[in-house]
DNA sequence: CAAAAATTATAACAGTTGTTAGAATTATCG
DNA sequence: CGATAATTCTAACAACTGTTATAATTTTTG
């Protein structure tokens, strides 16, 4: 009701996302179990009862949340390749950890939300969870071959340990206070340089 | 009680510490908002009003398993790398991994414990245990700092960014489903060889 | 064995949890 | 406006939470 809302946007689909991206922020900040209902609906200005208006309880709304949160790195990474479809291989993969990275931090609760509840969430939840996380994974995965394919990584790594690397050290970034006041591309950049590069490589200077 | 114990060891510290390890346990699998006393206290063959002889309450207890998670963690690496104080620069950090990926995934619930409910533990909880973290941090700090003195870290590299990008993709393998069928000590070998040779860089077979 | 100390169990407390049914309210539309 | 549909609130439920005081039990000691 305090938003604005288009013309043709139900007032129903306008709750839900206001219950989402409450229910998004109250999980990054106090994590599955310590998230109650009550404490939503607070933050949305309605009583626990009202939610089951919308979702069929606690856990639907979780795992909705949840849901979106893969749902929207991934199509934000996948939209940033597609206008960068003629860039060479390493260029997007570096593009790709600069759009994950920046997604995470600045962009939506509900990846964050995602990334840190993942482990204590319901095993049925996480069970459905790790499809949505698969489809996303394959995005890295094409990526990733398609860089060897054109002769960009050495024969001796092995993808799987690459790319959990990359996803590993982005991901983590979330445990940081306040990233350490580092802005996500600059950290995309300083990733990649490390984990293609090598820290013990210097990298002479173009120009 | 149906565990050995020394003639010199009080049955205090015997419960003390089974209680410990059961609540670590515990832990790792439901996170902190959903392990009650109640669970621990099954898990250790006693009653919810039991564990307040032994501990001062949920969150001091809960506090205790993961210090010592952290503790662990840092005596294992300082003593493997004291073993190994005239080895290179670079064989040390390797070597510290190594240790680091072994004690989450084979020895300790302590440290997974610690890794996967820092993020949602009460604030006050998270605030010591900071402190906490930063000695062990410490260590990787001068491992770091001594290689870049070497000269086997490139001067355009970050190391704080470095060490975030180590530790992150350490310590994400606790999410992967049972590490994949890799063991640590490979592993620690794959991601060394990525972050300071690169993935780009082919690597000379030595011999 | 008996006395003292150490450890665990019992039972209850106040508060919170997810959930539900039905009443009350608000928005939509003829 | 009036009628209908769409939302929200109310109040309660059973189950669970951390915690406490006190009683029962076990272990140790003399």
């Amino acid at each position: 009701m305090a938003q604005a809302r288009r013309k043709d946007e139900k007032l129903r689909d306008v709750s839900r996302r206001m219950i989402l991206e409450r229910t998004a922020r109250l999980l990054v900040r106090n994590g599955y179990g310590d998230t109650s209902l009550r404490d939503i609906a607070q933050a949305c200005d309605m009583k626990a009862g009202s939610l089951y208006y919308h979702f069929d309880g606690k856990d639907a709304l979780i795992e909705q949340v949840m849901t979106e949160g893969v749902r929207r790195v991934q199509a934000r990474v996948r939209d940033a390749l597609d206008q960068a479809a003629d860039a060479s291989p390493l260029d997007r993969v570096r593009l790709a950890m600069e759009v994950h990275l920046t997604t995470l931090h600045d962009k939506s609760d509900y990846a964050s939300a995602h990334i840190r509840c993942f482990p204590h969430v319901p095993a049925d939840i996480r069970q459905r969870l790790r499809s949505v996380r698969e489809e996303y994974e394959a995005v890295w995965i094409d990526l990733l071959e398609t860089a060897r394919g054109a002769g960009l990584i050495a024969a001796d790594v092995d993808l799987m340990t690459l790319r959990f690397a990359l996803i590993g050290m982005m991901n983590w970034t979330l445990e940081w206070p306040r990233v350490a006041g580092t802005r996500p591309t600059d950290l995309a950049d300083r990733f990649f340089r490390i984990a293609f590069e090598g820290a013990s490589h210097p990298v002479p200077q173009i120009g």
